[in-house]
DNA sequence: TGTACATCAGTGAACGCGCGTTCACTGATGTAC
DNA sequence: TGTACATCAGTGAACGCGCGTTCACTGATGTAC
C-alpha cells in the first residue's frame, strides 16, 4: 500500500519496473495527507525516483493519475465497511439486516475519521453509482461504498423492517446523513470534538436514521 | 452585492473610494462560480481596476481576504433560512415548531443547490459554533446557520417534541444530514438528479430527520 | 481662507515558486529469424 | 544460440503560466495653524 512497500525505483536500473503502481502508489500518500489537492503529478514521480515527464508513459495527465487514486481511495473506504460488517454476529434476520445497516454507516464514519485525507479523495470525483470499480482485480473490493448500503437496504426490505416508499430514495437518505457527518467530523466544526463524543454521535445518527427509515408513519 | 453594484473603480480616481469592499464583492463572485479555491487575490485586483498590491493596503494576505468573502457566505446561508423561515404560518406551538425546524433544513439545501459556489465557500473555514459573525453592521443576518438551526431546535424543546436526551447533541445529528444532502446534490452523485426528484428527496430527508429526533425510541 | 506637511492609498516593476506539459533524445528489452 | 532491429520506458532540458508577495515609489487627502 504504501510507496515504501512496492519499493522505490531500484538504484541503478534504468527501467523502473512497475513505474504506474508506485505513481498511483505515492499519490494515495499525497492524498492521504493532503487530500485530492495534494495529489501533484511531479511530486509522485520524483517520489518514484524518476524524472518527471516519465509519468506520461502511464497516464495520459495529471487527472487520469487523479482518478486512479481516487479509485482506489473509494476501495477503501469499501473495505472499512466490508471490515465492520464482517464482525456483525449471526442472529434473527430481521435484527441481523439492521445490524448491517448500521454496520455500513459505522464503518464509513470511521474511515472518514481515520483517513480524512483519503475519504476526501474517494469523493472527490462523483461516485459511480453503479457499477464496480475492479478492473484492478486481486486484492481490490469488487464493491463500492453506495453498493454497499444499497444492499444493506435491499436485506432490510427483505426482513421486512421497510416497505416498499420507504425503500425508494433510502439509500440517499441514508447516506446523505453519514457523509455529513463524516464531513463535519473531518473539516467541520465537529473536528476538534473529543473521539468519545464522536462515537456517541455516530451511533445517535445512525440509530436517528435507523429509526427515521423504518417507523411507519 | 456584486461588484457592479458597489461598481468599479470609478475612471480617472486614484483613489478607489472603497476598495476594500470592492475586494469582497469581486471575491463573492469569484468564490460563487468556482468556490473558495477560486477566490484569487490578483484577480479581485484586477477586477476592481487595480494595481495587484493595492489589496496589501485592506488585507494582510489572501487568507484574510478569504475568510472575509466565506464570512459574508455564511450570512447568505442564514438569509435563505430566515427566508424559509419566513414563509411558516402561524399555527398551534408544536405544529410551529416542527414546521420551522423543518424550514432550517429546506433553506438550507436550497441555498446549496441555488448556489453551489458560495455554498461551498460558506463552510471552507469550520463555522463558529457560537458568536454570531455580525461586525459588518447593516445588511448582515446576526446569526448563523448553527445557531437557527438550535434555536429551532430549542424551541422544539420547549413545545414538548424533544425530552432532555433527545436534545442533547441534535444540531450535529440534524445539520449532518441536511449538511450531507447539500454536498451530495452539489458535487456528489445527485448532481445530475432532476430538481423534482431532489426536492422529494429534501422532504424525505427533513421528515427522516425530525421522525428520528422526535420519536421516543 | 491659505498653506505646510504628515498620512494614507494607490502605482509599477519585479521576485521566486512549483506546477503541468512538450520536445528531441537514448538506454534497455524482447522477439523474429 | 546469436544477432538485428523494432519497440518500449526512461532522460534532461525547457516552456509558459499565474500565483502570492515585496520593493521603492508617488499622487491624493485632510488636518493644524
Amino acid at each position: 500500500m504504501t510507496s515504501a512497500a512496492v519499493g522505490g525505483k531500484p538504484s541503478g536500473r534504468y527501467h523502473h519496473g512497475d513505474l504506474r503502481h508506485a505513481l498511483v502508489d505515492a499519490g494515495l500518500d499525497m492524498a492521504r495527507t493532503g487530500g485530492p489537492e495534494a495529489v501533484v503529478l511531479r511530486e509522485a514521480t520524483r517520489r518514484a525516483g524518476v524524472t518527471a515527464n516519465a509519468a506520461y508513459r502511464h497516464f495520459a495527465d495529471r487527472e487520469a493519475l487523479l482518478h486512479e487514486v481516487c479509485t482506489r481511495a473509494q476501495s477503501a473506504v469499501a473495505r472499512s465497511i466490508e471490515a465492520e460488517l464482517a464482525q456483525v454476529r449471526e442472529q434473527a434476520p430481521a435484527d441481523r439486516a439492521r445490524a448491517r445497516f448500521r454496520a455500513v454507516g459505522v464503518g464509513y464514519i470511521r474511515f472518514a475519521r481515520a483517513e480524512p485525507g483519503l475519504f476526501r479523495t474517494a469523493f472527490f470525483f462523483p461516485v459511480d453509482l453503479r457499477r464496480s470499480q475492479s478492473e484492478e482485480g486481486a486484492g481490490e473490493s469488487g464493491r463500492n461504498p453506495f453498493q454497499l448500503l444499497s444492499d444493506a437496504l435491499d436485506d432490510m426490505r427483505a426482513a421486512g423492517l421497510l416497505d416498499e416508499t420507504a425503500r425508494r430514495g433510502a439509500e440517499f437518505v441514508a447516506w446523505s446523513a453519514v457523509h455529513g457527518l463524516a464531513i463535519l467530523a473531518i473539516s467541520g466544526p465537529l473536528r476538534a470534538m473529543p473521539a468519545a463524543r464522536l462515537d456517541d454521535l455516530t451511533t445517535k445518527l445512525v440509530a436517528m436514521v435507523d429509526k427515521g427509515l423504518t417507523s411507519s408513519g
